[in-house]
RNA sequence: GCCGGGAUGGCGGAAUUGGCAGACGCGCUGGACUUAGGAUCCAGUGCCGUAAAAGGCGUGCAGGUUCAAAUCCUGUUCCCGGCACCA
């Protein structure tokens, strides 16, 4: 039997967000152009972007926290006169597609857009203010067209080639992987699944090209965090040294090129250590079966550790393989090893080993008694406290009888020539003399390595190659472009690129003598995508170039984006890969800026019980489900209340509870009061009287300033936008406090006073839960935009407490508190604290040694 | 091993510059309203102590500087992240 549940009161003071949002969500979904960049515009611009997603299924909860984020920013920035641009798109070309094609059995392009349909609508429902008519999406030819287009100009400038080298492949994805997307030996999808090197032929972009620029100018990006430029500056792994050139005594005499940042020490040099797989140590192998066993299972030890993740601390072994190597600088002979520590991807794949005075060498030569020859007198004038020096290793002062060795610098001694110079001289010296001497230089060696970017799968951007029999490796005129890749094309993760058995793609003519010629079957890396995609949102609909030079200058300027904001994991892969591009960008005369992100947000990860989301622990939060249950509003401002962003976020149903009734005061307090405006309106008085209110609403007014002041002052700063939202809601407790049990204006509140109060508070609520915020705004009789409503000013005027209350401490410990009038003195305020009663009990009978006044508290010593 | 970040009530977290430790929220306890409450409103809530006070103790641990330390210094433990025979 249907009866009344609910008088029609409490009916009203009920918050339905369900009944809210779906009413504003239908507006907005009318008026695409709502958050709509001007492209003309006299305010100055902002833009703010948060990473692309890759359209997965659905938003996770790490998507709806950093769009939180970002999203409160631009309509801060929306209310503050910007001009924000604030768009969307997807990074949709990738692997997953390829699986879920084999089982599920859907091509990848309707699996990838029917996500990014789903993926959109959520975000559209969680309130984000983007500019939907820039929308990028990654695998459609209108974008990944200049992927190629950019992949034409790389080749053009010998950017873009093609070697045959050692590569990572990840046996899971079926193709090789980048430097950047290996971690810890597996791959960075599959972190259980261990890499393995293979020999191919691939394409590279030359990003060892930009190395030292890439380096230098993380100096000059004071907004990114601290955190991801170290490392940066890890990744690039700049090392100044030398490169020496030492001489095989047989064998034809050849070359073997050392890399060493202590050149000072060479005369301590008693072997040569070769990677086993060096090219020299396979020649001498290749004459020699006993050596070549010796050296494969060298190898094979490497492989081994580097799987396991041990290939830091692996025992270290080598093998002499009886030959001997001339040291330039003193023509000694000095045996040729093979070792397992020897890197062969890093600086010339060989050493001079100098045990005395490097660890690793001095590790290996103690275990096969090879010489141990000091040519470093370390200075000691200046000596460490004995405890620092017994733990410090580096030191290891040389006892009798023990063999020598330290890392530290002093002067050279055994040198030769270079005897008694200092390690720096000497570096400089003898560096220079190997030079001129014509057997080494000077140089610099980096970690970074070029970029591989070919892949062996479908659902990426064709590499726009052909290779003839006639003419070699010809790229595609750009008249041809799009390069398009094929639809209905069988996918399995076997048997290399799925493209190669597509004939109609891969069988072409030579663009150059017109011939038979077959195309590139290897697809670019996804990082290809991403990395100038935030160029494209500023002119996406071009379709002559990539975008426009001007527009694009429009918003980035000198310095780039104004604030992006993601995950910390990008720090090295897209953030260095899109760092390459634009300094290519810049290069070929696109851009001015030399830096594609001025300031960088990452923010923390989002964790339940202890641990990050994932299906297989079962913590993981549905944020459709949060939207139906507490709705989008309580959602997003419960992820920017629980934590300070750039910290990790731990989820838990009952906060968000909590702000799901913080939102309901809000909403109960504005509609009961609402009236106000409408009383005002008709009386036509509105003008705040600022002076002489009644204590009671002095209060009230206060707190709105103060309350605005923390709020703006955070969007200034430091983003802490859990204590800005705590001020709201003190703010909220003290418009309860002052309305009474009664729940009724207080009559010692003016009404403007009040009408006031509740408009500035849904302003300040308007970048953290949009839909009430504009609710309350029709509520209150306005018929402006919210969104482009004025951010609230505060005046610190109306801030100010009007009595101070001063702590007193007596010895150090808070005693009792006083409370003056501001602008009392100093002197006035100790005598009123000596005065105090209670501070009387502790001081009565002892001596004053001082009284200290901060400004903020009494400090009385007593003895 | 190296480089970052962190450790504060039962929980998430405040305290921006050395100046009242624990804002705000959750949870818990009690009360009001109610046929009812998983709604709403009000009050209390660091620990020890007390009838209540007074008082004492308290920011991972041990010292130090200072009238005053979560904050600065020295040493140390644990946790998280990154890098790691990088020559």
């Amino acid at each position: 039997m249907p009866h009344e549940e609910t008088t029609a009161t409490s009916r009203d003071e009920r918050y339905n967000p369900q009944q809210v949002e779906g009413k504003w969500f239908q507006r907005w979904q009318q008026d695409s152009t709502l958050y709509a960049a001007e492209p003309h515009s006299t305010k100055p611009k902002y833009y703010v972007l948060e990473m692309l997603p890759y359209p997965s299924g659905a938003l996770h909860m790490g998507h709806v926290r950093n769009y939180a984020i970002g999203d409160a920013l631009a309509r801060y920035m929306w209310m503050n006169g910007y001009n924000v641009l604030h768009p969307m798109g997807w990074d949709s070309f990738g692997l997953p597609a390829e699986n879920a094609a084999i089982s599920a059995k859907v091509p990848p392009r309707e699996w990838t857009l029917r996500n990014i349909a789903n993926m959109k609508a959520q975000m559209k429902r969680l309130g984000f203010g983007y500019d939907w008519s820039r929308e990028v999406t990654t695998c459609l030819p209108d974008y990944y067209k200049w992927n190629q287009w950019f992949f034409l100009k790389l080749f053009e400038r010998g950017l873009a080639y093609r070697k045959k080298s050692r590569v990572n492949w990840c046996p899971k994805c079926a193709t090789v992987l980048a430097n950047e997307q290996v971690v810890g030996g597996c791959c960075w999808r599959h972190e259980d699944t261990l890499v393995e090197q293979r020999e191919l032929e691939q394409w590279f972009l030359r990003t060892t090209k930009y190395a030292d620029e890439l380096l230098r100018d993380l100096d000059r990006l004071p907004g990114w965090p601290e955190k991801v430029r170290t490392m940066q500056r890890n990744w690039v792994g700049r090392s100044e040294g030398a490169q020496v050139d030492f001489r095989l005594d047989s064998a034809g005499g050849e070359k073997i090129s050392v890399f060493t940042t202590r050149v000072d020490t060479i005369f301590g040099a008693t072997s040569v250590q070769l990677a086993p797989q060096h090219a020299i140590t396979q020649k001498l192998a290749a004459a020699d079966s006993d050596l070549h066993k010796k050296v494969d299972q060298l190898i094979a030890e490497q492989a081994k550790a580097r799987e396991t993740g041990d290939i830091g601390n692996i025992e270290k072994h080598g093998v002499n393989t009886g030959h001997f190597a001339v040291n330039p600088f003193n023509s000694e002979k000095i045996p040729v090893w093979v070792a397992n520590y020897i890197l062969m991807d890093y600086g010339t794949g060989a050493i001079m080993s100098v045990p005395a005075h490097d660890e690793r060498d001095y590790e290996f030569a103690k275990k096969y008694g090879i010489e141990i020859r000091q040519v470093i007198e370390p200075s000691v004038a200046r000596a460490p406290s004995p405890a620092k020096e017994a733990s410090d290793k580096s030191v290891r002062p040389t006892q009798p009888g023990e063999l020598p060795f330290t890392t530290l610098d002093g002067k050279l001694i055994n040198s030769g020539e270079f005897t008694g110079l200092t390690c720096e001289e000497a570096i400089k010296k003898m560096s220079a003399f190997a030079e001129q001497k014509g057997f080494g230089k000077a140089t610099v060696t980096f970690r970074l390595k070029d970029w591989g970017i070919s892949r062996q799968r479908y659902w990426g951007t064709p590499i726009p190659m052909v290779y003839c029999e006639k003419d070699g490796v010809v790229p595609v005129p750009e008249k041809d472009l799009p390069i398009l890749l094929p639809e209905n094309v069988e996918i399995t993760l076997a048997g290399g690129s799925p493209l190669q058995r597509v004939p109609e793609f891969m069988n072409t003519k030579c663009p150059k003598c017109g011939g038979p010629a077959r195309r590139e079957t290897d697809t670019m890396d996804t990082f290809v995508d991403s990395s100038w995609y935030f160029y494209r949102y500023t002119d996406a609909h071009n379709d002559r170039a990539p975008f426009d030079s001007k527009i694009a200058g429009y918003w980035f300027g000198e310095k780039g984006i104004d604030q992006y904001i993601g995950g910390v994991e990008h720090a090295i892969l897209h953030l260095i890969y899109s760092r390459f591009w634009t300094k290519f960008m810049r290069d070929i005369g696109l851009i001015k800026n030399d830096e594609p992100v001025e300031r960088l947000f990452t923010q923390g990860m989002v964790i339940k019980d202890g641990a990050k989301m994932s299906k297989s622990l079962g913590n993981v939060v549905s944020p459709d489900e949060m939207v139906a249950r507490f709705g989008a509003d309580a959602a997003r401002m419960y992820s920017l209340f629980a934590a300070p962003p750039d910290r990790d976020l731990d989820w838990q149903e009952t906060g968000i509870e909590g702000i799901q009734r913080f939102l309901g005061r809000v909403y109960r307090f504005v509609s009961r009061n609402a009236s106000v405006e409408t009383q005002l309106a008709a009386s036509g008085s509105q003008t705040l009287q600022a002076t002489s209110l009644p204590p009671e609403a002095r209060a009230i007014q206060r707190k709105l300033h103060q309350t605005i002041k923390r709020v703006t002052d955070d969007f200034q700063g430091r983003w802490h936008f859990n204590t800005c939202i705590a001020a709201i809601m003190e703010f909220v407790n003290e418009l309860y406090a002052a309305e009474g049990v009664a729940r009724a204006p207080s009559p010692a509140i003016p009404a403007n006073l009040l009408a006031d109060v509740q408009r500035n508070l849904v302003l300040l609520l308007a970048p953290f839960a949009p839909y009430l915020a504009h609710e309350l705004w029709e509520m209150l009789g306005e018929r402006s935009n919210l969104l482009k409503a004025s951010w609230p000013k505060y005046d610190a005027e109306l801030a100010k407490e009007d009595e101070l209350e001063i702590p007193v401490q007596v010895n150090g410990k808070l005693r009792s508190k006083i409370v003056v009038a501001p602008g009392t003195s100093e002197e006035d305020i100790k005598q009123k604290a000596l005065a105090d009663e209670k501070i009387q009990s502790y001081i009565a009978g002892k001596q004053i040694v001082k009284i200290i006044f901060t400004g903020k508290l009494v400090s009385i010593v007593v003895r």
